[in-house]
DNA sequence: TAGCTGACGCAAA
DNA sequence: ATTTGCGCCAGCT
Protein backbone atom coordinates (compact mmCIF):
# COMPACT_ATOMS: atom_id res chain seq x y z
CA UNK A 1 0.00 0.00 0.00
CA UNK A 2 2.16 2.83 -1.31
CA UNK A 3 0.72 3.52 -4.51
CA UNK A 4 -2.65 5.19 -5.16
CA UNK A 5 -0.88 9.07 -4.27
CA UNK A 6 1.34 8.51 -7.16
CA UNK A 7 -1.31 10.75 -9.90
CA UNK A 8 -1.77 12.83 -7.01
CA UNK A 9 1.95 13.60 -5.66
CA UNK A 10 2.90 14.52 -9.48
CA UNK A 11 2.24 17.36 -11.64
CA UNK A 12 -0.58 17.08 -13.22
CA UNK A 13 -0.25 18.23 -16.85
CA UNK A 14 -4.20 18.55 -16.89
CA UNK A 15 -3.79 21.29 -13.99
CA UNK A 16 -3.97 25.18 -15.62
CA UNK A 17 -0.66 25.83 -13.90
CA UNK A 18 0.31 29.34 -14.76
CA UNK A 19 3.87 30.13 -16.39
CA UNK A 20 6.11 30.70 -13.54
CA UNK A 21 6.56 34.58 -14.66
CA UNK A 22 8.25 36.68 -12.37
CA UNK A 23 4.71 38.72 -12.03
CA UNK A 24 2.67 36.01 -11.24
CA UNK A 25 5.45 35.14 -8.47
CA UNK A 26 4.63 38.50 -7.36
CA UNK A 27 0.82 38.60 -7.61
CA UNK A 28 0.76 35.17 -5.22
CA UNK A 29 3.25 36.41 -3.06
CA UNK A 30 0.72 39.16 -1.91
CA UNK A 31 -2.18 37.43 -2.34
CA UNK A 32 -1.07 35.27 -0.04
CA UNK A 33 0.08 37.89 2.36
CA UNK A 34 -3.70 39.27 2.54
CA UNK A 35 -5.06 38.57 5.84
CA UNK A 36 -7.63 37.01 7.16
CA UNK A 37 -10.85 39.49 6.94
CA UNK A 38 -9.01 41.64 4.61
CA UNK A 39 -9.81 41.90 1.02
CA UNK A 40 -7.79 43.52 -1.76
CA UNK A 41 -8.63 44.71 -5.25
CA UNK A 42 -6.78 43.85 -8.27
CA UNK A 43 -5.00 47.45 -8.49
CA UNK A 44 -3.82 47.45 -5.12
CA UNK A 45 -2.52 43.50 -5.48
CA UNK A 46 -1.12 44.65 -9.20
CA UNK A 47 0.57 47.29 -7.78
CA UNK A 48 2.28 45.76 -4.62
CA UNK A 49 2.81 43.13 -7.47
CA UNK A 50 5.35 45.97 -9.46
CA UNK A 51 2.78 46.64 -11.87
CA UNK A 52 -0.01 49.27 -11.17
CA UNK A 53 -1.98 48.72 -14.72
CA UNK A 54 -1.76 45.13 -14.45
CA UNK A 55 -4.65 44.50 -12.76
CA UNK A 56 -6.12 42.78 -15.15
CA UNK A 57 -3.08 40.75 -15.45
CA UNK A 58 -3.36 39.65 -11.77
CA UNK A 59 -7.29 38.59 -12.51
CA UNK A 60 -5.90 36.15 -15.34
CA UNK A 61 -3.39 34.74 -13.31
CA UNK A 62 -6.00 34.35 -10.21
CA UNK A 63 -8.52 32.60 -13.03
CA UNK A 64 -5.34 30.40 -13.82
CA UNK A 65 -4.78 29.67 -10.79
CA UNK A 66 -5.93 26.65 -8.61
CA UNK A 67 -3.24 26.83 -5.52
CA UNK A 68 -5.40 26.22 -2.41
CA UNK A 69 -2.57 28.49 -0.72
CA UNK A 70 -3.80 31.22 -2.78
CA UNK A 71 -6.47 32.79 -0.92
CA UNK A 72 -8.00 34.61 -4.53
CA UNK A 73 -11.67 34.86 -2.87
CA UNK A 74 -10.31 37.76 -0.79
CA UNK A 75 -9.47 40.07 -4.03
CA UNK A 76 -12.24 42.06 -4.64
CA UNK A 77 -12.96 44.88 -7.64
CA UNK A 78 -12.29 48.49 -7.05
CA UNK A 79 -15.66 49.17 -7.84
CA UNK A 80 -16.70 47.42 -4.54
CA UNK A 81 -18.21 44.15 -6.71
CA UNK A 82 -17.29 41.04 -5.74
CA UNK A 83 -15.51 39.59 -8.76
CA UNK A 84 -15.36 36.36 -10.00
CA UNK A 85 -13.99 33.01 -8.91
CA UNK A 86 -12.90 29.86 -10.31
CA UNK A 87 -14.02 28.21 -7.19
CA UNK A 88 -17.70 28.27 -7.32
CA UNK A 89 -18.76 31.18 -9.13
CA UNK A 90 -18.71 34.86 -7.16
CA UNK A 91 -21.64 33.21 -4.79
CA UNK A 92 -19.03 31.01 -3.56
CA UNK A 93 -16.53 33.77 -3.12
CA UNK A 94 -19.75 36.09 -1.23
CA UNK A 95 -20.17 33.29 0.91
CA UNK A 96 -16.26 33.28 1.71
CA UNK A 97 -16.03 36.54 2.48
CA UNK A 98 -18.79 37.31 4.58
CA UNK A 99 -17.44 34.25 6.54
CA UNK A 100 -14.24 35.42 7.13
CA UNK A 101 -15.86 39.50 8.23
CA UNK A 102 -15.91 41.04 5.27
CA UNK A 103 -18.60 44.14 5.19
CA UNK A 104 -19.75 46.04 2.54
C1' DT B 1 5.39 36.97 -34.86
C1' DA B 2 0.83 38.77 -34.58
C1' DG B 3 -3.71 38.82 -32.83
C1' DC B 4 -7.39 37.77 -29.43
C1' DT B 5 -9.06 37.04 -24.95
C1' DG B 6 -9.86 38.08 -20.11
C1' DA B 7 -11.61 36.95 -12.42
C1' DC B 8 -9.98 44.90 -14.13
C1' DG B 9 -9.86 50.16 -13.83
C1' DC B 10 -11.16 54.58 -14.95
C1' DA B 11 -13.34 58.39 -17.70
C1' DA B 12 -16.97 60.03 -20.24
C1' DA B 13 -21.93 60.17 -21.65
C1' DA C 1 -26.59 56.30 -10.20
C1' DT C 2 -25.95 53.34 -14.26
C1' DT C 3 -24.12 52.11 -18.76
C1' DT C 4 -20.64 52.33 -22.57
C1' DG C 5 -16.08 52.71 -24.34
C1' DC C 6 -11.15 52.63 -24.09
C1' DG C 7 -6.74 51.31 -22.02
C1' DC C 8 -3.92 48.36 -19.42
C1' DC C 9 -0.84 44.01 -18.88
C1' DA C 10 -0.07 38.94 -19.06
C1' DG C 11 -1.17 34.62 -21.13
C1' DC C 12 -2.71 31.57 -24.90
C1' DT C 13 -3.61 30.07 -29.93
Amino acid sequence: MKKKLDSFSKPQKGVPTIAPSVFAKRVYAVVAKIPKGKTMTYKQVAEKAGNPAAARAVGTLMSHNYDPKIPCHRVVRSDGKIGNYNRGGPAKKFELLMMEGYRV
